[in-house]
RNA sequence: CGGGCUGGAGUAUGGUGGCAGUACAUCUGCUUUGGGAGCAGAGAGACUGGGUUCGAUUCCCAGCAGCCCGACCA
């Protein structure tokens, strides 16, 4: 991509209606923008993150044999009656039809998939079944805060799986564990299993916290044993860990995703039941797993940054490389336009700036501020080599060699 | 939902009870090009409603909006 073509542009300074820095360093450098309190448009480059990131969770999803569908926004009053959350629900969004009907935006997909499931499940030969989507939520939240870290309007993977008994649906909460640690280590993101509450549904469940004095819970951390668990359920608010005895440290973290057993709570609603092999019939068992998409992407924006701007972790970057044309020579426009053509060739995700009348200045401050992790310059000063000048950011070593060569060390 | 702060050009801001200024961005022209360039010119702005006043962007009240603190957070 071209950034003559881009329309979103960088701010010079940030936004003075935010306070926090993912939300003040995404706006500045033209990832997103405000519409109003929590509601945000994903700019070119917020929805190439964006996309990453749902991508690196839809391939985990996939390997841990979730099957992926896509439900409405717009839910039926009659659905979130059944479960009595249409009252129950504080944050929920609810609206009228001018031709009749009442709806909820939907916050979460129970009511939609319980509903939906009465038509597939009936035999235990149809258990389980691992059913996700990533999808835009909507909670009317009291008070959004913190950009992308508490939205009205966000983004979500949630899947639900559905067993025949309970030990299977414990088999596959550890599935889902172990797909999650994978997640965070291919968006390169530290994130701590921690137990959590379940809130109606369970006495434990995991959340994934990353630390960040941004969070808005608190969890112990065991320095010993490396157990965490949420201020929330410790004992008596006790930090000594529960788990070796050892002492936890007190740590602010932002959640970024949780996963819990539903159990039979909302089967028992909708009567969703299968006949086991002895014919009898029985209420289907579940586990639910969320994984917040927009609020990762504030959250890596939270805490990977410098005084200069965003620094994405290599995964999740809007794009591999960064190219800087310097100068306006035609030669050198020349040289830069060959190199972004061979690598757009090689299947490279290249960033171009190939802004006329911009100063060398400009492009290298809008760089560091978007964050593209590796860099590249094409100027006068490097006409004479079949090289180019690359620079990790936040490194001040500068190589010069050709850029194919180092690419293929960088995968 | 309670409390606090804020509301002016695209962005950021100074000043002000009396014709609304500056910087960057934008447009025109020329120069410039390895860390947010220079000169000249141009366009562009006071959240809404009420009150005080000869006169309100400025003071007061209400509403609305944004941010922050708290409560809440399936």
């Amino acid at each position: 991509m071209r950034l003559s073509e881009l329309f979103a542009k960088t701010q010079r300074t940030p936004p003075k209606d935010e306070e926090s820095k993912n939300a003040k360093l995404l706006e500045q450098a033209g990832f997103i923008q405000k519409l109003s309190a929590g509601v945000y448009t994903f700019l070119p480059l917020g929805l190439k993150v964006l996309n990453k990131i749902e991508n690196i969770v839809r391939e985990e999803m996939n390997k841990a044999g979730g099957i992926e569908i896509l439900m409405p926004a717009l839910h039926p009053k009659e659905n979130w009656e059944v479960t009595g959350r249409w009252q129950a629900f504080d944050a929920l969004f609810k609206t009228k039809s001018n031709f009749g009907g009442e709806y909820a935006l939907g916050p979460t997909h129970e009511e939609v998939l319980y509903s939906l499931l009465k038509k597939h499940i009936s035999s235990y030969r149809d258990l389980p079944v691992y059913i996700y989507q990533i999808q835009t939520k909507f909670r009317d939240e009291k008070r959004p805060k913190a950009g992308l870290l508490r939205a009205r309007e966000f983004r979500m993977k949630d899947l639900y799986s559905f067993h025949a008994n309970d030990k299977d649906r414990d088999r596959y909460y550890e599935v889902m564990k172990k797909s999650y640690v994978e997640i965070f280590k291919n968006l390169g993101l530290s994130a701590i299993p921690t137990i959590a509450s379940g809130g109606t549904f369970s006495e434990l469940s995991m959340e994934f916290q990353v630390a960040s004095d941004a969070g808005e819970d608190t969890i112990f951390l065991c320095g010993e044993c490396n157990e965490a668990i949420n201020k929330e359920v410790a004992k008596d608010g006790n930090p000594k860990c529960q788990n070796c005895g050892g002492a936890a440290k007190e740590i602010k973290a932002i959640e970024a995703g949780n996963i819990f057993p539903l159990k039979e709570k909302y089967a028992n609603d909708f009567n969703l039941n299968f006949k086991d092999e002895a014919g009898k019939e029985k209420l289907v068992s579940a586990g639910c797993y969320g994984l917040g998409t927009s609020r990762v992407m504030g959250i890596i924006a939270e805490v990977m940054s410098d005084k200069k701007g965003l620094i994405w972790p290599k995964n999740v970057a809007p794009f591999t490389l960064h190219l800087i044309a310097v100068g306006e020579s035609p030669k050198v426009k020349k040289a830069g336009e060959k190199l972004y053509a061979e690598l757009i060739a090689d299947g490279c995700e290249v960033l171009y700036d190939d802004r006329a009348e911009r100063t060398a200045g400009e492009k290298f401050a809008d760089a560091d501020l978007i964050g593209i992790p590796l860099r590249a310059v094409v100027s006068e000063k490097t006409l004479d080599t079949d090289s180019v000048e690359l620079k990790e950011r936040n490194s001040e070593a500068i190589r010069l060699e050709t850029i194919k060569t180092f690419l293929e060390k960088y995968d």
